[in-house]
RNA sequence: GCCGGGGUAGCUCAGCAGGUAGAGCGCCCGGCUGUUAACCGGGCGGUCGAGGGUUCGAGUCCCUCCCCCGGCGCCA
């Protein structure tokens, strides 16, 4: 048995149909317009829109009352003859010979023109826009190219907690909760268990959610953010750095594969993730990029940071993403490795997104001696108690490998160029904002 | 946490030499109408973010607090 209820058809596959065929659709009032001869209902699915015509003259005074009194966003059923119009959008309409209200709608509060503010306060009806709906089909393919091509390459997917007991890095602020008396934390990232798992499956990746109790205000920061990590045994940081563009690019192709409709419904200007296609990924350095912004004019020195405003000069070179590579080892975590041709370099890699968005990914390739290790952990000022189980990984037939996060809505907050995280999501946490 | 901007009708905003609150949209009523965020006329609608102060009088000036927006830092 299917699934799909064949007895109604959806507005996208009407708009195939001939004229002349009788069908059934449902869906919510998008727009209404109440003429001399004709009420024009226009019903959206979540496919799409189509407009519905009911003729006062033919119809019925019953069905009549009920087309008046439903408002925008009431649920109906409808069924009629499907009829060629130019001047219906996409070309056809459905003249209505039954119509059926399933709920009534109360004033809907949304008409055009509100304040985000306002529209995050009723974000649960807020998210049926037409913009919103698109931006989360854009999510899902997104998810989907990434999905298929771990899968054409071998990678795992591993379910690793959400509850920890302590943090991957010293810095970042960590939700408390109380489990059972015991302090325990929402995690920041799943890499230290990801790093356990490379032992037995070699190649694996997760998607969690992570959360980062530090106050931002930017418009690319969640408090609770899809984290996907990959992280894999035997490879270095260049493969991994080509395994990281293999995955966004698949992303990439299978958005402008399956939604260049919703493309086109949020605007964006689908160039630059073409030629993202084209030719891979520039790296640049870190010495490189401090060589750059200073011929650009911009005051800086060897071992500062590359902040957002950094990082924005940088993105003007490119029009496809790009890597940054090889970071003074202060400016990054402990468990990154050290190049030892320059032992003031890490192997840590971003990935930064064009047109300004900046850092999509960031990656390494890890720590693999136990001795060097346990020693940039006590150089950061760390306990090396904390990271115990950590550390034994490298006890028991150590081997290299690299790993890496990808900010989910980051990624789709830059390939449906979005001006701001929060639409990425359903439920954008951010700004002390918790509802709905 | 720091810097900047802002809270006035259901929504978007105007009003700021201090003198009893206004527009557009929405809503309700009427008209017109194969409409495309339909149009035209009328009506309803406000403890001016909260508290305190100055003043004969405060949306407007002063103080404190709350909330929102943009940017930095933190990172994905």
């Amino acid at each position: 048995m299917s699934e799909q209820n064949s007895e109604f058809k959806t507005t996208k596959e009407i708009l195939k149909l001939n004229e002349g065929e009788k069908v059934k659709v449902r869906g919510w009032i998008y727009r209404k317009r109440d003429l001399a001869d004709n009420i024009f209902i226009v019903i959206r699915d979540s496919e799409g829109i189509i407009q519905t015509v009911l003729s006062r003259k033919n119809s019925p005074e019953s069905i009549i009352s009920l087309a008046e009194k439903a408002n925008i966003e009431s649920s109906i059923m409808v069924e009629g003859v499907v009829k060629n119009d130019e001047r219906a959008p996409g070309g056809k309409e459905i003249q209505i010979e039954n119509l059926s209200v399933i709920g009534f709608s109360d004033d809907f509060p949304i008409k055009g023109g509100e304040s985000i503010d306002y529209l995050l306060d009723i974000r649960h009806l807020w998210l049926r826009s037409r913009k919103l709906t698109a931006v989360m089909k854009i999510r899902q393919s997104i998810l989907e190219g990434m999905r298929e091509y771990f899968k054409k390459n071998n990678w795992w997917e591993v379910n690793p907690p959400i509850l920890t007991q302590s943090a991957v890095e010293g810095g970042a602020t960590l939700f408390e909760v109380n489990f059972f008396g015991k302090k325990a934390y929402l995690s920041q990232s799943a890499q230290f268990y990801l790093e356990v798992m490379i032992f037995s499956l070699e190649r694996v990746w997760a998607i969690t959610p992570s959360f980062r109790a530090e106050k931002s205000r930017t418009r690319r920061h969640l408090y609770e953010y899809y984290h996907l990590e990959g992280e894999a045994a035997w490879m270095n940081m260049k493969d991994m750095m080509g395994h990281v563009e293999g995955l966004v690019k698949s992303a990439i192709k299978k958005v402008l594969n399956d939604r260049l409709e919703e493309l086109e419904i949020v605007k964006r200007n689908v160039n630059i993730l073409e030629n993202s296609l084209k030719a891979s990924f520039p790296e640049i350095t870190y010495d490189e990029a401090i060589e750059k912004l200073r011929r650009k004019g911009i005051n800086l020195k060897w071992g500062d940071d590359i902040g957002a405003d950094e990082e924005k000069v940088l993105t003007e070179y490119y029009d496809t993403p790009f890597f940054l590579t090889m970071f003074p080892k202060h400016l990054k975590s402990f468990y990154m490795k050290i190049d030892d041709s320059r032992p003031e370099l890490v192997y840590g890699f971003d990935l930064e997104a064009p047109e300004g968005y900046g850092e999509v990914v960031g990656g390494s390739q890890r720590e693999d001696s136990y001795e060097k290790l346990y020693k940039r952990i006590i150089e950061e000022g760390l306990n090396p108690n904390d990271y115990q189980w950590y550390l034994d990984l490298r006890k028991y037939g150590s081997v290299p490998h690299s790993g890496y996060g990808l900010g989910v809505d980051r990624l789709v907050t830059w390939i449906a160029g979005l001006d701001h995280i929060r639409d990425s999501i359903p439920f954008p946490r951010f700004r002390e904002r918790i509802y709905p």
